[in-house]
DNA sequence: AATAATTTTTAGACTAGACTAAAAATTATT
DNA sequence: AATAATTTTTAGTCTAGTCTAAAAATTATT
């Protein structure tokens, strides 16, 4: 059994891991969790122990098998939490993730198999996130970020790579959302915006929003 | 904001003020939760420096109003998760408990009250036991413990005096539950049991279970 | 290859919350 | 009223998790 605080850092870790492939850097993971470089030597040594994941000094970290699984159940839970707020307890996409963060650390299997079940075993969370399975499995869809899209390029939006309040809550003014249309139908040199067409409206995005939309083509 | 153990101290003497009316002695709480008496010292000096609590060294402590509508809330917690276990995911009024001690931790107001209204507001949770409002108010309801009950004596279960999994279990096995009806057609002198009809049913309960059912008499 | 900059680890300190053992206060018994 | 038993508090220790400051190792730059 884990801690809150080693769930956290074993949820940093598998984070960090899926966009990097190599170590994982002391350095990232504290500032992942804005925590001190010191705090996470500690904190490695302790879950290198615990057989979550392999360590050698000055050389970064990699989850084992073992800790793997350990994040995506973790990942499961917070996803399915979400589910669960947005779907029955009328949160916006925007409110969930300060919630699920402490919901995610309740222990007890049952729990989550039947909150699963409860939810119709949704495949995706809130922001567009695969729900893994119970056996740590996480599908992996195709998605391109937004901002990678040539000029008449077509798609849906599947997903936000920010998902603070305020990126959530500027799409909600947009009326940017998951499962819109998003036609690009111009690229500004200039500036790196972008002229699209959601869901039939016309409207310029910033090449910074445009980074943090995906989108599956078609 | 209160940490857990803050908040499972801050049940403990809540719980005990119902039964004993007078200050809770430091000995009392230990018990409870089974900790040290010196490791309650300690904690109840910081629950006073809080406000939650009055405390004179050697004399126990009483909660300040404050101190009752901080543990109402988190018995209203986890009474309410209690209802959503069993009325939402299939849990069985023996399993809930466990569970139930980790979520009335989680903080969110917006949360709670969202329960609340999924839930259809309810009075009682799996137990019997009424759930506080949001002020803090806890609905006293007229029971009486069936062992309290005279021959001929009649009435309807409406909750349990000890809520382990062990007696719940033993009460489903009996198929002794809330809102079943319970007379009493004769008392053992010899022993103190009873001979109940419960729906219909005749049989003989010892004393010491029918020191832990409750009867609202009719 | 040497030096500078950066990253990582170590050493030592702090807090919350728990514990044991001993001292102090209260309560019960003679 | 004195003594014994019990309860409560204090003093000191421990662990988990964090921090700062300094030392050590690695990486980048000249
Ligand atoms: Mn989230
Ligand atoms: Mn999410
Ligand atoms: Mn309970
Ligand atoms: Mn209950």
């Amino acid at each position: 059994m884990f801690s809150q605080s080693e769930e956290n850092y074993i949820k940093a870790i598998y984070h960090l891991a899926t966009v990097s492939d190599k170590g994982i850097s002391t350095n990232a993971i504290a500032k992942k969790l804005t925590t001190k470089a010191s705090s996470v030597t500690d904190m490695i040594k302790k879950l290198s122990d615990k057989k979550v994941l392999v360590y050698k000094k000055y050389q970064g970290v990699t989850l084992t098998d073992f800790g793997k699984r350990t994040a995506a159940n973790i990942i499961r839970k917070h996803r399915l939490w979400e589910v669960f707020l947005v779907e029955k307890l009328n949160f916006t996409w925007d409110e969930v993730h300060e919630v699920a963060e402490q919901l995610e650390h309740i222990k007890s299997p049952k729990l989550i198999d039947e909150l699963d079940s409860f939810l119709g075993h949704p495949k995706r969370d809130p922001h567009g996130d695969p729900i893994p399975d119970k056996e740590g499995n996480l599908p992996q869809i195709q998605k391109s970020l937004l901002s990678t899209l040539e000029k008449n390029e077509k798609g849906v939006c599947v997903g936000v790579n920010d998902t603070s309040s305020e990126f959530l809550r500027f799409l909600d003014k947009q009326e940017i959302g998951l499962g819109k249309n998003i036609e690009v139908l111009d690229k500004e040199p200039f500036d790196d915006s972008f002229l699209v067409k959601i869901n039939g409206k016309e409207m310029t995005i910033s090449n910074k929003v445009a980074n943090n939309i995906y989108i599956q083509k078609n």
